[in-house]
DNA sequence: ATCATATGATCCATATAATGGACCATATGA
DNA sequence: TCATATGGTCCATTATATGGATCATATGAT
């Protein structure tokens, strides 16, 4: 086993033995959902997975038979398969603040026209759940649902980041440094802190569009009952459209909705 | 490997081998997911999957590991994880009916008192998606969000399998038969048959009290827009609220439900 | 048509990695 | 205090997953 793992093979490598093939199996559902909406072909995921071809084929014809992912009879592809959205509605008995977030998300994208992202923190990532397009012409697609960022990229990420206590955030920062590094270069480990600090003393997070020039963004982070960080609720749009003045109209609407989040997370407990 | 695998090991128990880790894995997880609110437990987890102890135990830390599934510190409990919900989100790209299934739920539980369900056919099997109770004070339990009965067990299930062709029909009942004699004593393949012929003749399926006596159920089937049976929208009550008379006002609000579904499903491609 | 390339799928000898009987740890309560 | 139930783990054994090599099929350039 020296095959360069996936990017997300993380820090915790210690597993404990006897489960090698479960773990690249799981590794394999992820990414496929994490595919764009035309599906994941065998070669990409044996690339990205570092895994050899017949072991990949392998693990798929088996997560299919589970129904969990899907072969495209014609282009082979494979998609999510119809019990990992069972899974998911099953497991949305105790996530299930997402589908009354939507709610929220088309307030907010009508109201202001823009797009409005819920994203949710998982680890020291941050996974965009649900986009929601304002009728506003120009809309930038830098963030797609199932996107997924090291926590501080982005308006959402940073408000999460900002969110979390100090040593947490030292912690997200230098664990994600080679990520960073690798894949976002108009961000580093100082600059990040430095957004972090002044993510709180304003109150909210603000991405200058550091992902893609032009795409700017602004977001602030839902906490659970216990003020940890768990999502995010962000509005993207030109550079144009956020300029401080908006920004000044538009943050209270976004902290009502995260308000209103929150109050979903404590009435609606486990 | 001889212990008795679970219930669903189903007929196609052809692998082609090189997977028996990632079955189990997976079997665990959908397990899990079936389980109700308070969570599974490892030992029934080990008895309902006939492994042995170690080899659930190392394949649910894979699961947990992967953030599909989650521990409770404290109870021991496995319940779904944060990663399950995001995956079923990304799958809802492609089984996203759901989400505005429920508005039409939520009309026919209250317009009629009653629980109404949404059930997705699932091979040979339903399974329930999404329970909405209504007013009424009398309700059935027998049917939770999660359950998965053969085709033709239930009024949706009925519903779904009476819309087959008669080929598809037959090999569903074939496949299913062991099943249903070991675990729906009120059922066998001649009265199935003759229900399928009633539910074709009425246009609706009825599932008078087979499942649990005076818990009745009435269902239709949505058709993706190849006119295959998908998905089948129920309702279940006391037997004196489902006489032919109150039968006569529900079906075509049931129907009408479907349609607007039917619509859905032909507008939102893939 | 023909050939080149890319991708999907499968074989099968090898040794690695999963298995499970036996055992310990801890919690509940009689 | 002891009995029972449940969660968790060791480690010798061998069943099981692995991947290099090979074939199959699709796409498209000449």
């Amino acid at each position: 086993m020296k095959r360069a793992r996936t990017i997300k093979a993380d820090v915790t490598e210690a597993t404990g033995g006897g489960t090698q093939s479960i773990e690249r199996a799981l590794g394999l559902l992820l990414d496929v959902g994490r595919a764009d909406q035309h599906g994941a072909r065998l070669t990409d995921l044996v690339t990205s997975s570092g895994l050899a071809k017949p072991t990949a084929r392998r693990a798929l014809r088996a997560l299919v038979r589970a129904g969990l992912l899907d072969q495209d009879e014609a282009s082979r592809r494979y998609h999510l398969g119809a019990e990992s959205y069972v899974l998911g509605m099953l497991a949305a008995r105790r996530f299930g603040v997402h589908a009354r977030a939507i709610d929220g998300l088309t307030r907010l994208s009508q109201a202001t026209g823009d797009t409005a992202f819920l994203s949710v923190r998982r680890d020291l990532h941050i996974v965009c759940l649900h986009r929601e397009e304002g009728p506003f012409p120009i809309r930038s697609h830098v963030l797609q649902a199932g996107d997924r960022h090291p926590l501080g990229i982005g308006a959402g990420s940073l408000a999460v980041l900002a969110a979390l206590p100090d040593d947490e955030v030292d912690h997200a920062i230098a664990a994600n440094t080679a990520i960073i590094q690798e894949k976002y270069p108009a961000y580093s480990p100082a600059n990040l802190r430095s957004a972090v600090l002044r993510t709180r003393k304003e109150g909210y997070a603000l991405n200058p569009g550091l992902l893609m020039k032009g795409s700017w963004g602004i977001g602030v982070a839902v906490c659970d009952p216990q003020g940890r960080p768990v999502y995010a609720v962000s509005l993207a749009a030109i550079e144009d459209r956020l300029d401080e003045t908006r920004r000044r109209e538009l943050i209270p609407m976004l902290k009502l909705e995260a308000e209103k989040l929150e109050r979903l997370l404590r009435d609606a407990p486990t």
